[in-house]
Parts: structure tokens; sequence; C-alpha cells
DNA sequence: AACTGACTTTTTTTGTTGAATAGTCAGTTA
DNA sequence: TAACTGACTATTCAACAAAAAAAGTCAGTT
């Protein structure tokens, strides 16, 4: 039996220690490069005791990444204001999302062999906020069609699609680096594909 | 010492037999798992005489490769007529430079462990092509500019970044591939995705 | 309820060995 | 002498086994 394991923040604080430092760890190693017992010993805590909160690591990992997905998109929400210029929300949507890679890229790094392990986990979790993301996009649109300011659309198709497209120069972004991690130039390079990508779509979509 | 090995067709049947045989096992089985052995036998001779003609396995390889590659570029080379319009010549490069991924998808099939081993051959070919293509495109771009009927632009920039674009989303349906190799649906979604990416990029050059 | 230490199970790493393949070369052939 | 061959060596790979490390469990303590 797991304790309260609400998102209730600032109640158990235990639990908060061990986000933090699973965030911590798994963010610079990486998910196959973290142990259980590092995490444990970060906080003072006995391997047995994580076992207490976490039924696995799955799960550890999980709860970290999902944390970074509902900041993500609460963030996003909330810059959802009524009066905002819809192509002016595009803009948002890309910088914030492309902060969430950033973090994701970290919490995610794992060696070429093991990749088809963890692929399903990493799939799962991929898959569950696309389908949140899509529904933002999508929100952004309509309110840009309803503005007068975008054209009458498929806004699902169009959301997929923009979608697809921006991963695309991340994904080229991940397969140029010549390290593990990506350095300066191919971040600014990476930033300026996207800053380009958006705003050939907004003129596409616009009246 | 290597005979002539020059680019002369229709000289020595010998070499066109080789390749010939490598394409056929290469793009069936991929890099890794063909063997020169088997090349060989294929062409009866003996896998010393291989090694006559081609000092190493990778020659070889890329010897096939950019037999693909050239093909690629004289066809699309050949497309572009004074009096065609930029816009359309932009679209057979679209198809033509899939026509090319298709092929080199197979030929480069490898298995995940031996990734980074061939990683720098694949790498080093690719780059070669990179090179020609950005010309080509910045070529079509160019007659488009000089037809009045794209807007003037940084053509270098705007070649890459088409380029870019288009390779993403390549990559996106690698990818997002389940097996070893695409399906049909998967390549249909690839197509529609370059199809509606270039629009968007014309729309966007076009006066 | 919140833990621990000692335990078992699973996964990863390392090392070894035989087989498959890459690559070499002295010598043959036409 | 160009075009080859057979027999060789050198690498690389696959398949196991043992050792090490990490995951995960649990009876018992505070």
């Amino acid at each position: 039996m797991s304790p309260k394991n609400t998102d209730q923040e600032e109640e158990n604080s235990k639990i908060d220690d061990i986000m933090k430092a699973a965030q911590q760890r798994f963010g610079q190693y990486g998910l196959c490069k973290t142990t259980m017992m590092e995490i444990a010993t970060d906080i003072g805590l006995s391997k047995a005791a994580l076992y207490y909160y976490y039924p696995d690591k799955e799960s550890l990992f999980e709860a970290v990444v999902l944390k970074e997905q509902k900041q993500f998109l609460e963030e996003l929400t909330s810059a959802i204001k009524p009066g905002t210029k819809a192509s002016t929300l595009l803009l948002t949507y890309v910088k914030k999302r492309q902060d969430y890679f950033d973090r994701f890229m970290n919490l995610g790094k794992l060696r070429y062999e093991s990749m088809s392990t963890s692929k399903p986990l990493l799939c799962r979790l991929s898959e569950n906020l696309l389908l949140k993301e899509q529904q933002l996009v999508r929100t952004i649109l309509e309110i840009g069609v309803a503005n007068k300011e975008f054209k009458k659309m498929n806004t699902q198709d169009q959301a997929v699609f923009l979608i697809t497209m921006l991963q695309g120069f991340r994904l080229y972004a991940v397969k140029m680096q010549n390290d593990l991690v990506m350095s300066e130039e191919e971040h600014a390079a990476l930033d300026e594909n996207l800053k380009k990508a958006i705003q050939l779509f907004i003129r596409d979509i616009s009246l």
C-alpha cells in the first residue's frame, strides 16, 4: 500500500524530496544511469523506503515526467487569455514546448542499446502529452478562426501537422548533434528553425 | 592496383555486374547483412576477385550509394528546363528526393547496435549529397526569383531550411514506424506531410 | 505509517570461445 | 600482364557462462 500519493502540493514533503532528487538525478544522468540506491541515499533514505512510495523505478520516472508535462501544460493553458492574438499564442506555444523539450531530453537520455527496452514507457509518456498538446493547439487555432485572424480550417488536421513539423525539426537537431548533448550553436539553430517554421505556418493559415 | 574504375558506361561489364549484384543485395538485406562472399558468388566470382575491384566493403557500398545519388541528381538536373515553373520544379524535387530516400533506406538498413560503427560512412555519404542537393534547390529558387514567381530572398538560407524541414518529416516517419520497415500507411502519411510542407513553403516564397 | 537490513530475482557487464566474415597474398591462368 | 583463385590471417560477431550490479521483496523494527 502506498501512502497518500496525491497531487496536493506542500503536503507530504517526503514525496517532494524524492521527486526533487529523482528530477535532479534523471535530469543529469538519464533514466538508465540513475539507480534507485542513488536517489534514496541522496535524501538519506534506504532504497527500500523508496519502494514504499513508488512501486518501481518506472513509476518514479513516470511521476517526474508527468510533473514536467503538467507544468508545461499549465503554463500554456494559463497563457491562453481571451484577449490574446492567436498568432501570439502559437509563438508562446512553440517557446514553452521547447522549454519542455530541453528538460525531457535529459530525463529520457539513454544508451543506444537499451533504447528498445525503455521505448514502450517513453512512447506511452509521449503519446500522453501529444493528445493534450493537440487539444491545446487546436484550441489556439479555433480562437484564431473565431477571431477572424485565421482562415476556416480543419483545426484537428492542422494541429497534428504543426506538431509533426516542429517535432521533425527537433529530431533533425538531435540526429545532427555530434556529442551526446546538444551544443549551444546546435540549440540556437534549432530555435531558429522552429521560429521560421511557425512563422511559415502562421502565414499559411492567416486570412 | 585496381583496374580502370572510371565512370565510363558500358565499358567494363564486370564492374557493372558487381554493382548490380551489390545493389540488389544491399537493397534487400542492407549493409550489415550482406557479405562480400554472397556478392561474389552471385556473379560467379571468388571473393578475392571482388577485392581486386574494390579495396574493401565500404568502398563497394559507397560506389552503390554514389550511383543512386548520381541518378537522383541527374534526373533532377535534367528536369530543370528553362521554361518550367519553379514551383513545379520544387514539386518534382520533393518527389524525386523521396524516391531516393526509399532506395537509400534499404541500402543503409542496419541493426541498432552497429549503427555507431557505420555512422561515419553514412554521414559522409549524406553530407556529400546534401551539398549538391542544396545547390540544386538553390538553382530552382533562383529560377523562381528570376521568373518573378518567387520573392527576392536569400536562396542559400531558404534552400537549407527547406531541405531541413523535409528531412525532419522523414526522420519523424522513421521514428514512428513500428516495424523495421515502413508500412504502406506510414509511407502514405509521410508523402502527405511532405506535400503539405512544400505547398506551405511555396506559398511563403511566392509573390 | 514509515521505514530498515537482509534477502531473492532480474538485468547488465565481462570474459571466453567457436564460427563467420573481412581482408591479404603468393601464385595460376588466359 | 590484367584478371583472377585458393589458402591464408585478422577481425568481428554470436552465443554462452560467470560475476557484478541493480531492481524489487519482505519480515521485522521503531
